[in-house]
DNA sequence: TGCCAGGAATTGC
DNA sequence: GCAATTCATGGC
């Protein structure tokens, strides 16, 4: 079944797919501003872009019922106006770089669990590496049905040697996380999908007693799994640099420096996070 | 070539 | 408890 809709508010979706290009696991097609979503029900949501920033509509195709769409729409942030966030951050040091990504939404992840292993992966690896490891990761494990990449099983990832990831140029370190977390989930010890009814801090203290998942993981997955407003990952290396540049320093800020922005920048610190990204990208 | 990268665990005091 | 160190590998 196909819908069509429009939104009421400002949302940008070539922004949206811009961002969503970085991730070489999803597939997105810039000529035709679609976006093709593997659903866990197994079949493939094709989203199309239809309008204009000012007056976005679009088309879901291919949802086998309401439900799907329904999710479709809050994965994409179309169930919440964004003009309300930019406007929070109007008289802040953010102002200009709110007004430079107006429109920007904050788009959740399509798998919760490939949130968690592309977060692990990522750690203190050079973007290009590690989409480089990603990829390799899912192309080797992971199912393409009708065209489009999907993340491995959990059990798949459980049942791994560490010399198999080895082989693929993981550090022995980074294997020993991504199998033990996914053995973790395979057991039933750890339920991500129990996570949407609970708290951040919550969510943040369950998730790093797993080795392998820090901080700076699990507040990852609760902004681009979850979708969670109000996270902002100190120890990001790219959020630090972007602060940086942003504030004229010739060093990184401190954690103090940053923290003290935190009340005026509360409660959408994901989106801030978000857009310092997008301005160092 | 050496430092760095959208960190986390381990060690040392 | 907190900071310094180690881990690993490609990118630039």
């Amino acid at each position: 079944m196909d819908v069509q809709f429009s939104l009421p508010f400002t949302y940008d979706f070539d922004r949206a797919l811009d961002r969503l290009s970085g991730d070489p696991v999803i597939a997105v097609n810039r000529e035709s501003r679609s976006v093709r979503i593997p659903m866990k029900e197994g079949n493939v949501v094709t989203l199309l872009g239809k309008g204009t920033t000012c007056s976005p509509s679009f088309i879901v195709e291919n949802a086998v019922d309401e439900r799907q769409q329904e999710e479709i729409k809050s994965t994409f942030h179309f169930d919440r106006p964004l003009d309300g966030i930019s406007a929070h951050f109007k008289g802040t040091d953010l102002e200009q770089l709110f007004r430079e990504h107006e429109g920007t939404p904050l788009i959740k992840s399509f798998s919760l669990y490939g949130e968690l292993m592309k977060s692990i992966i990522h750690q203190q690896l050079n973007l290009s590496f590690a989409n480089t490891l990603l990829m390799r990761f899912v192309e080797s494990y992971g199912d393409k049905i009708d065209g489009v990449w999907r993340y491995p099983s959990p059990e798949r990832i459980a049942s791994l040697d560490v010399t198999e990831l080895r082989d693929k140029q993981f550090s022995t370190r980074k294997a020993e996380y991504v199998i033990g977390v996914s053995q973790a989930i395979s057991e039933g010890r750890l339920d991500l999908e129990k996570f949407s009814g609970m708290e951040d801090a919550e969510v943040t203290a369950e998730l790093i007693t797993y080795r392998g998942v820090g901080p700076w993981t699990a507040q990852g997955f609760l902004m681009f799994g979850l979708g969670r407003p109000n996270l902002f990952p100190l120890a990001d290396i790219g959020l630090q640099n972007a602060l940086k540049r942003i504030w004229g320093l010739d060093r990184k800020p401190t954690k103090d420096e940053i923290l003290a922005h935190f009340p005026d920048w509360s409660p959408y610190l994901s989106y801030a996070a978000l857009y310092l990204w997008r301005s160092i990208e």
